[in-house]
DNA sequence: CAAAGATACATAAGGAGCTTATGTATGTCA
DNA sequence: TGACATACATAAGCTCCTTATGTATCTTTG
């Protein structure tokens, strides 16, 4: 039986910054937890974000000035929400259309025939 | 004036062995240099693929089983001419497979809309 | 004909971005 | 009450790449 498996992290690997500014272009403000979870539903458990990875991700983008936070208190934890700053906006923008034209030349790649190359 | 920029390494990264797989699929032999030209011409510059990336890529695939070599002499100088072998074939098509049904997923989460999510 | 650049291989130090492991704490369900 | 989910965080270590360096031959051009 085949059930979902995850791709190969080397695969997935340099598209998380790409795929939480994605995320937060369409959703206003997110949590961490709240992404990875998000990021699972959708690829049906084809990629799963440990938080070892999106943590110190989440921060560096802060760091860099592209996110905004705001903690919340829900009942007796925390939650940390993350929206795209202005410039957050325009480098998720650009981000977006490098990967996507970064899909288009892999895909170029893999429906090669012989008769192009 | 904007030139073929090149896509961020991160990006690029993890894809290079699939790649190799995928252009020995179409031709039954190459050498390293070529591989390094012909992904170059292949993707406008987008992708360009250092040796110090690509040499020791290609020994570990064929450490690993999936790659065979033969040396040619051209004049003085030396070639190796890496090929599939037959396991070779097989890893060749689930990579292709897998980083295809990835390419799949990160397009459609690129294509989201605010509905969906 | 000498210098520059292309062809062709190779290896090694170092960095980025993950994995894996660990830690803390609260909420929920059987 | 013990397991699992929620929710944050950090650190050691790994992989794959970049950057630098090395060797050598072939070709083009001033």
């Amino acid at each position: 039986m085949y059930l979902c498996p995850m791709y190969s992290s080397e695969l997935v690997k340099g598209t998380l910054k790409t795929i939480v500014l994605r995320l937060l272009t369409e959703h206003k403000e997110m949590y961490g937890y709240e992404i990875t979870q998000r990021v699972k539903e959708l690829t049906g458990g084809k990629i799963q974000i440990t938080e070892g990875a999106l943590y110190p991700s989440l921060h560096a983008l802060e760091k860099d000035g592209l996110l905004t936070t705001e903690t919340m208190n829900i009942g007796k934890r925390v939650r940390k929400y993350y929206s795209l700053s202005k410039e957050g906006k325009n480098k998720a923008a650009e981000k977006i259309t490098e990967l996507s034209d970064f899909l288009n030349t892999m895909r170029f790649l893999l429906d090669l025939k012989p008769a192009q190359g």
